[in-house]
DNA sequence: CATCATATGTTGTATGATGAATTATGAGTT
DNA sequence: AACTCATAATTCATCATACAACATATGATG
């Protein structure tokens, strides 16, 4: 049994989130100035017509948003740089497919340049977790799994060898847009450990670059890698 | 006058705040099955005890962040994939210059693959407005602006030239944590000119190589374009 | 067994009151 | 007039209670 989920039609969506999607477009409209502002709660309860819990969470969502910031006693203010605002990936007006190939260009554009940087200033210990990960995704096939886990990891491990704590941190963020869309499933169980084998090979190929130092050549094998990825999932992929 | 903002030592969190602080443990711990879960409210309030208005700010926050998904009448429900949870760039263990550089590396990773996309799928109206904006930024500098946000503009028409909307969503994500970081404010005004016209004979340098459509020539140029970028604001970089 | 009314539990919203922090006000002093 | 300090007024934070809306379990009824 499935539930619709995506507001059905007539799903009324809460109060409190149309009031925040109100306020959040007053404030990037620019119609409440920078610094200050905000009219008092019980001014918004008058403006909307709803009590004041609907107006506090509408301002709490807006206060983990980054976008509002209240101070006891004085008033809630507008954040004077919106910079804080989170990234998400979830535009709705995109097909599934076109979400999958955009998220995954996305990483691209990241892990080709995270295998250079990797290959420059990795250490020890991340050549040590790189090939632990390898090694694991091969016992992974060896007894029938997709291994997908320890792939992922072996992606993190490099973003890891960059020793730029964000590129983990995005590439994690990443992760789950990408893992779930792999054509492992659908694929013919007979081609399975053929291309299981080339996933090995490719990833060997890069670890090896890296361990060399060899920046351009980790950048390479990267891009070659992710970029056969993306044509096996999708079929495009001009990249 | 300055506030001190920064929790100064005594200043106490919001109890809504520590509460959706110790649910989100929780939750990233596995305490809380992925699925289903989530005591009630009022379980909640009494293991808190604390009122039902702290209990649901809290979960508010949980519900923005996507790590949870409320249904009336049923319960609070930990999301099955966490996959939905914002990336955020303010990891407070880390130096302010660290924080800058780390930032920017995570921004050239993406603009030069940016650039070579750019240059295999612009448009001509993605190069109208990529030199629109190039001149926009000549007029700025003529008039003894800085013409940061001309800068800006011309990247983002890169990135639009992409094709790919997430780009476009990513960099303007990253633009304020790199922007306020430019070194142009300290300079010596005697050099401004000089910096101002190399930046922008290396933004013509890249608009050409894209409307070429030579995607290597075009990620070279963005590189070392970045590269001094990083070099004049922090000493370093070594990509 | 199938169907429907009811009861129960849960989140959503409304309302009033109190506490805590900030700012505005004004009296009083120098 | 200028400064100090207590007081009041404003505003968000929290608490407590009640009711509405929705979902599910229960049990009676046919």
């Amino acid at each position: 049994m499935q539930k619709p989920e995506g507001l059905a039609l007539g799903m009324r969506p809460k109060l409190s989130e149309r009031v925040a999607d109100q306020l959040r477009e007053r404030i990037q409209k620019g119609e409440l100035a920078l610094g200050e502002q905000l009219p008092t709660e019980s001014a918004l309860v008058e403006q909307f017509g709803v009590s004041r819990t609907v107006i506090r969470e509408a301002i709490s969502s807006l206060r983990v948003d980054g976008l509002v910031k209240a101070h006891q006693g004085r008033g809630v203010f507008v954040c004077e740089d919106i910079s804080q605002q989170p990234f998400r990936l979830c535009s709705k007006d995109l097909s599934e497919k076109d979400h999958m190939v955009q998220a995954m260009e996305l990483r691209m554009c990241m892990e080709v340049t995270n295998a250079e940087l990797a290959a420059a200033r990795r250490t020890d210990p991340d050549i040590q977790s790189m090939e632990a990960a390898l090694n694991r995704q091969h016992a992974a096939h060896l007894s029938g799994a997709l291994g997908q886990t320890e792939d992922f990891a072996f992606h993190l491990a490099i973003a890891n060898a960059t020793q730029n704590s964000y590129m983990v941190d995005f590439l994690r963020f990443l992760g789950p847009y990408i893992i779930p869309a792999n054509a492992m499933h659908q694929m013919d169980p007979k081609e399975l450990p053929a291309y299981q084998n080339s996933l090995r090979a490719e990833h060997w190929a890069i670890a090896a670059a890296i361990k060399d130092g060899d920046a351009t050549a980790a950048g390479e094998e990267m891009r070659s890698h992710l970029r056969r990825g993306l044509q096996v999932n999708s079929g495009a992929g001009i990249l």
